[in-house]
DNA sequence: GAATCACTTCAAAGCGCTTTGGATGTCTGA
DNA sequence: TCAGACATCCAAAGCGCTTTGAAGTGATTC
């Protein structure tokens, strides 16, 4: 059943009938109920290939995802990010369009669906510091948003982004309050531009107290259990071991609990772990009382936000860029306690 | 840059250049070079919209994600799933889209989504025992593909699935081997197909061993880490413990480790676990020697496969349905151990 | 009574591609 | 020399919708 057939068995125009069921004023709302009955028992529904077409919007989102990367983005991080997303673009009629390319075909890819006028626009995961996919996307001439930053692009675009600075400086800093000296940092992949925040906010916090930084108390990697692991087992193997942790996240946090253990050793008495929480739906960190000790930022609040304002930007590509910083929360778990004396 | 323009400026009509693009072999040697080297000096990029309208194919296949199951879809394994198919659909120029629904609107969506014409196929997932999706699709006249079955559905059904019966079965019968006498099963949702079978193949191995199961050592639910502990907490405080114990994922797992060393236990000599490993990219069960001895079958490789079996059926629609049944392997780590003498 | 207006409706022209059904010219073989 | 085969190319008709521009009503106004 096509719109064609629709309006030859209601004796009415294409035109009209197109119209009364996108709720245009110019029609009779008694003709305007006979059409919708009638689509109803015909159970007639626009094809949306035509309907996209005719009106050249695709109402679809596109994500894109690389290959080589894939470990770091389609991530348990990522999975919560396009639940909130998804959300948002079913209130509004979107679909989200996701595809995976391999590493060295991305920027052809991003041209590839914006050209060819396969989504209205776009979502850039995981940015890295000079990330190349944010000036080819300005010049592409096609609303997108990124969810978090790159430091070192210079052209202007959209954003949303947790202060990952402040929020590992806060963390760190609620660790030396503890009176911990001895803090190891297990971080993500630093050419990512997040990790690389944490990290200055870990320095930050440390060089405030008068704390010089050891490179032997910091790693960086994947936000892995076993990465977690194996760097808090190596450090705490060293010689002057960390009598706290800072981990980049729940997952890495749960290696580093596991390292912890495996010594029969006490998490938030022996040894105190503080992590990035991104509130993942499937790995709640307690809900009453919290088992890590962490600066919480729902991913999943990012990703329906995101969504709101790309739409937005979709709707009114007028408007100039949008940028949004979040700040995370300071939870207080069962992970941290004060450091233990002597140490 | 469009069609016509592109073939103004050849001096050719626009089927000459259309099917010098697509590979058509009406067209001299010649040409088809001329053709392809102004699409390239134009950067000339076929409009997907108008493609899709003109050929009746969508390129793209639908994943539909229903709202209040989403801890249990937009999950851990659902991310590596979709990796996987995500891989075939690029090779073979589909893209993937998904859309998230409200629990109550799931079919209805179904059935948008394959009357619109929006999506050339469907993947449904984690179908539960009676799932009234299945034979609705059917009557919808639309390919697509369920990853896992549905035990009380009697409609014919393309379908791939792992033994769950069989993997369960094995690896509390590995258990049995070492001694164990009291295995606690910490399962998914009951209401999911797969759970169910896992049960079954618990209990049918325990009845092989002669062993009457206790309700007290069976509980089901969510396959997070708090689920996993709260379990595993509840079973060693009892006044009969189990030794061992079976879950359903490598997250569930990790809360049982958590009960088990918080009470000073060594997995693998005082307790032992044995879990079903989806082979998570980023939850990985150790790479040479496993933590967790545990049923492996690796979700990203069904997500390719089904991604493969579905394009299948949309070429070649007449064909029969497709059905796999994958065994998973038996991967021995160090969380199993023999059973503590006189327990 | 003519002009104006608001309210409805419609025919037809796109949107940008694919594909059908020729048309044209060249070549072959009898 | 001419039918038939073959190789190339093309005009035009879709695909199923939206939207433009116009037209047909009565009712209202002057």
């Amino acid at each position: 059943m096509n719109l064609r057939e629709l309006s030859e068995r209601l004796n009415l125009s294409q035109t009209t009938v197109s119209r009364a069921l996108n709720g245009y004023p110019e029609v009779n709302e008694e003709t305007r109920k006979r059409v919708a009955a009638a689509a109803a028992k015909f159970n007639y529904r626009p094809n949306i290939r035509a309907q996209t077409l005719a009106t050249g919007r695709s109402m679809s989102i596109g994500h894109i995802i690389p290959f080589s990367k894939q470990n770091e983005m389609v991530n348990i991080v990522f999975a919560d990010f396009i639940a909130g997303a998804g959300e948002i673009y079913a209130q509004h009629g979107y679909s989200m369009s996701l595809s995976l390319v391999r590493d060295e075909d991305e920027l052809n890819a991003y041209q590839g669906v914006a050209e060819k006028g396969a989504v209205d626009g776009i979502i850039v995961h995981s940015p890295a510091r000079d990330d190349p996919r944010i000036s080819f996307l300005s010049n592409l001439d096609i609303p997108f948003l990124v969810h978090g930053r790159a430091s070192e692009v210079t052209t202007p675009y959209s954003w949303l982004d947790v202060n990952n600075k402040r929020a590992i400086e806060t963390g760190t800093a609620h660790l030396l309050d503890l009176d911990h000296r001895r803090i190891g940092l297990i971080n993500g992949e630093e050419r990512m531009d997040f990790a690389q925040r944490r990290r200055d906010g870990y320095l930050a916090a440390l060089t405030a107290a008068g704390i010089t930084p050891e490179t032997a108390l910091m790693r960086s990697g994947e936000m892995s259990e076993p990465h977690g692991y194996a760097s808090a087992h190596d450090m705490l193997d060293s010689t002057e071991p960390p009598t706290a942790f800072v981990a980049s996240s729940i997952v890495s946090a749960l290696g580093v609990r596991r390292a912890i253990e495996e010594r029969g050793l006490v998490m938030g008495r022996d040894i105190s772990i503080l992590c990035f929480d991104d509130d993942i739906s499937y790995l709640p960190n307690g809900r009453t009382t919290p088992v890590f000790t962490a600066m919480r930022s729902s991913v999943r609040a990012a990703g329906r936000r995101c969504a709101e304002l790309l739409i937005d930007q979709i709707k009114i590509p007028q408007q100039g860029m949008a940028t949004e910083l979040w700040d995370a929360e300071l939870i207080i778990g069962g992970s941290t306690g004060p450091c233990p004396k002597g140490r």
